[in-house]
DNA sequence: ACCGCCCTTAAACCTCCGTATGGTTTCGGG
DNA sequence: CCCGAAACCATACGGAGGTTTAAGGGCGGT
């Protein structure tokens, strides 16, 4: 808690990924002109071999690269787990292709030359899109976290007492006694840290249950 | 309830804003070869001032035309309170264009000329899309619809419920007595058609209740 | 002036929830 | 073999939720 504090609120990083090497330095540059920072891979596969580290920020990538492309490594990145938010740039691209690349969610895609501002604008909301969604996503791993920590009783319970159902209606569903329903209730709330049950209903909506 | 029933799952119609007669009426030809209603207008302020019924449906747009662009045209939508999933397409456009489309919304952007199959699926795309929305929709316009019948004292309580108070910390809130809040909750109950709190509770979400 | 709606409260009563306290069985691991 | 975890159940009590009955004040519209 010491150190690597409050990850995040962590200085974002924006990862290019070009095969013109010039190219590469120009945009670090300019990122780094604005307090930002910013690593460099000559290649997607290059990108996918070094990533140890999963902090935020986001990726600038061409789309024509040798090996993997731009496209297929957007499509790519999901497999790995990585969520960064994707910014593609391409010297000779039509339509169709910035059609497809935003409709796999790219955040945007830039044809060069671009102007300096454009570029840093989409960086801008790209890096907000993520920490967007990482705030979403932590909060939810909180919640799977405490989830699974429930025994299997206990998630049966669970999902029948968010789908509002009384105690007994419970104990006649699983063929238990009305009082073992409460105990299991009261380990739920307990493990799952709920003030209230409008709490643990909003926990079970967030966690997608649905009671079959 | 007899006539114009089931208005959800009607039959959707294609309709077609373009300043060209010709293309106008291919596309209408090509949407009715696959049994899909299509209606055709040469401006967007054709459309807009025709606009009366409001089924299910999307647009098909030029982005070129006299008068309103449908760049422009897509952005206005909203201000009309038509929210139809829009494709758009073009026969001088660029990168830029097409990007700014897509981050607006659009379902698809495509550069004529275009393959018959490639328009079919977007249109396939763009009516999901609205299905999918007028669903969401009623659901939430009845929920409002209810909404709006509590009196004032009731959204209060319903606020603080839905937020896990208990009905006595409630009372000390407005200042009132505890079984004060207890008629109220039940109202709101009743008039909400809340069968549980588990399901008040999911109704305040979905309408976007946040207690102050 | 009267009616209807909203808001308020009290008393009484019942159900439901929650939490002990105490005890059972089963099952897998040290 | 004993231990812990998980699951089960009973009794009992206090607190919270929910409804009914009864009743009064305020306010706007007919």
């Amino acid at each position: 808690m010491t150190r690597n504090a409050a990850p995040a609120t962590a200085a974002p990083t924006v990862i290019v990924v070009d095969d013109d090497a010039d190219l590469r330095e120009a945009l670090a540059g300019l990122f780094r002109s604005v307090d930002l920072a910013a690593a460099t891979y000559a290649s997607a596969a290059d990108f996918l071999a070094a990533r140890r580290t999963d902090g935020p920020g986001c990726l600038v990538v061409d789309v024509r690269m040798p090996g993997l492309s731009g496209l297929d490594f957007q499509a790519q990145l999901a497999d790995h787990g990585i969520h960064l938010p994707i910014i593609l740039m391409t010297g000779h691209g039509d339509i169709p292709m910035s059609v497809r690349a935003m409709k796999a969610g790219a955040v945007d895609f830039l044809a060069k030359p671009f102007r300096d501002q454009d570029m840093l604008d989409a960086v801008s909301a790209a890096l907000a899109r993520d920490v967007e969604r990482r705030t979403r996503d932590t909060g939810l791993q909180a919640l799977r976290t405490a989830y699974e920590t429930l025994t299997g009783r206990e998630r049966e319970v669970m999902a029948q007492v968010t789908a509002g159902l009384m105690n007994k209606q419970i104990a006649g569903n699983l063929n238990l006694s009305e009082i073992t329903i409460k105990i299991h209730r009261g380990n739920v709330m307990k493990k799952m840290a709920a003030r209230s049950l409008a709490d643990l209903v909003r926990m079970a909506e967030a966690l997608g249950i649905n009671q079959t």
